[in-house]
DNA sequence: CTTTGATGCAACTCGATGGTTGCACAACCT
DNA sequence: AGGTTGTGCAACCATCGAGTTGCATCAAAG
């Protein structure tokens, strides 16, 4: 269980990593960052595809946590959500680490064992 | 240029994400952190799919920097990549961070408003 | 030189996904 | 009541992407 602080955590990156990756999804959640609390409709009016696309986009957010609705009369609300963002970040860097630190150890064996097949035998490859 | 560090990360970002978002992908980055430099056909023995799947996942891999390739011999050995990976994590925590500023400020905001109507008049929900 | 094992390329299947349209329904405003 | 306006649902289309198979190719070993 290497890199990872919590147990079911890459599930909640998994999703995140799905959500992030779609280009339109990124822009969506920029212009919730920048607007506050939208509804669908209104996000639409900025961006060249219909309500319906958008609103799916938004479920995928909603189902990575990025997301949260709240219904205001007949409208729906969205707003951002930062904790899964953040942890996903958490959970990068930390595989980022433990890559570096492998790589180190691979990088320390592979010269041990040179070392060591350049005193008694020539090298194998 | 909120939450950016240095120009066109974005679109370096773009590829990892998209080259994360896959779970064969993962897991393939992970069987390349245990293992140090492995063969495509090496990586298949230890998958359920063909090693001309793991072949074109490595492809897209590779354009993200994850991975990079050498030819040894007639094989041809892939070795993992953290940079773009680090990369993308200082940038995911960047717009993490951005967000909580920009959720701050508009909860301080409405605060503000609300202590405002409440001098003047009843609540309006 | 022949055989063996690894790679590279191309065509094909098929399910997932981004996107659209049409319509029904609920809520707001006169 | 009656007309707007915003949502939700469902069918539908097109494309992308993961995966497969088959074959050609090229380096290494005999």
């Amino acid at each position: 269980m290497t890199a990872a602080e919590s147990p079911g955590a890459a599930d909640e990156v998994a999703g995140v990593l799905v959500a992030l990756a779609d280009p339109t999804r990124r822009k969506l959640l920029d212009l919730l960052a920048a607007r506050g609390e939208v509804s669908a409709t209104t996000l639409a009016e900025g961006l060249p595809i219909s309500r319906q696309a958008i609103v799916k986009h938004l479920a995928v957010l909603d189902a990575a946590g990025l997301v949260s609705c709240t219904r205001v009369g007949r409208e729906v609300r969205y707003a951002l959500r930062p904790a899964p963002l953040d942890a996903t970040a958490r959970w990068m860097a930390s595989v980022a680490a433990d890559w570096d630190r492998r790589l180190a150890t691979i990088k320390r064996v592979a010269e041990a064992a040179e070392q060591q097949a350049g005193q008694s035998r020539p090298p194998a490859q």
